[in-house]
DNA sequence: GTCTATAGCTTGATAGAC
DNA sequence: GTCTATCAAGCTATAGAC
């Protein structure tokens, strides 16, 4: 029973928006702040590392959110392109039809630390290798399947970005509709 | 004559690869000062609005260089399917690859000013206009040919945002090549 | 046109009261 | 666990010599 003004999963929300919309360096302290409605001294008293720690601990939430409710369709049973079709409808909701950015992507600029980086380029290679997994169990070689995986996370990061300077989130609801049978070959 | 240390097109070349690398917050005038080998203040005597004058005028050097080398070959004569080749390997120079990230993706985090941002949607937008031009060039419906130009910025963009994480240039290559078929329906 | 020097503010981070 | 107060270092921007 925590004192606590705002718990964990609420303040790491709050953290969620400021990384994913400013990116790093532009995630300052005060933003920070004043999106949680905690003092600079109190996030240091839950991240003690300061604003990596912070970063860091979103972008491993995001991580393990996203494994449990996202991925997790494509390790179940049932047909490869329905097991696809879950996903995205998990990815529509993750991204708010498009309206969200990508943490991946806003956190892969070079002006954070190496650490992050390299989380980062761990969860993109994660995301990948659960749809090459789809891909290679609907038939696919290795070689078919990594491709298949790769050109399908392009099109979701390109849609994501498309709608984020446009303000279009058609493109993202296209991918989403056409990813059973671009990692499957099969429509349904 | 000038009695310039750097030229313009060398002083913006800099600029750009910083803003590039490191978004608009990352960017420092540190960082451009050492990128450019020009003093803070001297910075400011070339660019009076500082920062902001900076990125603003890297956008528009870039708008520039893109329409009049990278889209050119859209308004020539000729097949649309041989006008989009040519446009393809101009992609290629100008992303070396897929090893440069796009500054529209850079500079479209909400870390930059307003003018910024409506500057990098009408870049965007441009973009997506001169590729649905040559769509319809090669009988799409307007809706079609729009449609089309749009799903060719999301691979580009994913392309790119897909190297810079990974380091892996092959999905823009890839986007590269099918560029022809995907805006004219057409191979050649 | 470039420089050194500096102003004034914001940054990330810490100390200590409650 | 949160706060106010503060620090040194970084930031953008400016003044003025050469």
């Amino acid at each position: 029973m925590p004192q606590s003004k705002v718990d964990d999963n609420q303040l790491l929300d709050k953290l969620t928006d400021v990384f994913r919309l400013h990116g790093y360096e532009g995630a300052s302290l005060s933003t920070l702040s004043e999106a949680t409605g905690l003092q600079r001294a109190s996030l240091y008293h839950r991240f003690p590392g300061g604003k990596e720690e912070m970063a860091q601990a979103v972008l491993s939430r995001a991580d393990d959110w996203f494994v449990s409710h996202v991925l997790a369709p494509l390790s179940e049973a049932g047909e490869p392109a329905k097991r696809v079709k879950q996903m995205a409808q998990r990815l529509d909701k993750f991204y708010n039809s498009g309206k969200f950015s990508c943490l991946l992507d806003s956190l892969s600029l070079s002006d954070t630390t190496n650490a992050i980086q390299q989380h980062v380029e761990r969860s993109f290679t994660a995301w990948l290798e659960a749809m090459t997994g789809v891909a290679s169990e609907a038939g696919a070689s290795t070689a078919v399947a990594r491709r298949r995986a790769a050109d399908a996370l392009v099109q979701i990061q390109g849609s994501l970005v498309f709608s984020r300077v446009t303000g279009d989130g058609r493109p993202f609801k296209r991918v989403l509709t056409s990813l059973p049978e671009l990692l499957t070959g099969n429509d349904e």
